[in-house]
DNA sequence: CGTTTGATGCTCT
DNA sequence: GAGCATCAAACGG
């Protein structure tokens, strides 16, 4: 069990992100394994938030790593991204599912429609929804315990051989295989990579 | 099963 | 005003 260091996330999102599988997610009383990730850059990156440069939203995606990028979008969900990169550098790896691991009362509460526990975390919106994500979330220092999150190794390794495929629900940069999950996991989003 | 569609409001041009 | 790093319900075979 230990806290990953602020170097591991120091360095491109497409480095981090297969790396970043099977680590462990900590909020407020749930807690879950991260099996599915995507990657985002900035300029080069036409799917990318940050590929028109700096705006108020995506400042923090210029920032320092291992803070937390929290965006809202279709007028109703939020999602998670961890910042990576040097600082000035647009970089950043969207949480798109994790295994719970506990406190599944909690997101139980927090997702009512919810009948299937493998449902409850099965998507970026989804986990952002059962963690308790949202705006307040945006630009805390997930390595300073900002929140009570926390990102933890308990161990378990990255996969050798993760299932690598195109990222989820782009128009432009759709092409890129930024998109990571462990495989053999039910609880990813679809379609499966 | 698989595919389609409505919900709903922020962000940037 | 257009588009959106989505989800769940409704529909069809």
């Amino acid at each position: 069990m230990r806290r990953l260091p602020r170097s591991f996330f120091a360095r491109p999102g497409t480095e981090v992100a297969p790396e970043l599988l099977n680590k462990v997610l900590v909020a407020p009383g749930v807690r879950g394994r991260i099996v599915e990730v995507e990657a985002y850059m900035g300029a080069d990156d036409p799917g990318s938030h940050a590929h028109r440069g700096p705006t108020p939203r995506t400042e923090v995606m210029f920032g320092r790593a291992g803070h937390l990028y929290v965006y809202f979008t279709y007028g109703m969900h939020w999602c998670v991204n961890i910042v990576c990169g040097e600082v000035g550098v647009a970089s950043a790896v969207l949480l798109r599912a994790v295994t719970p691991l506990g406190g599944l009362d909690v997101m139980r509460v927090r997702r009512p429609k919810v009948r299937r526990d493998v449902d409850l975390c099965s998507g970026p919106a989804k986990l952002a929804a059962a963690f308790g994500f949202d705006g307040a979330h945006d630009g805390i220092d997930a390595l300073r315990n900002g929140a009570g999150v926390r990102i933890i190794d308990d161990g378990t390794p990255s996969p050798a051989r993760p299932a690598n495929g195109v990222r989820v629900g782009l128009t432009h940069g759709a092409d890129l295989p930024w998109r990571w999950a462990v495989p053999g996991v039910a609880d990813i989003s679809r379609p499966r990579p």
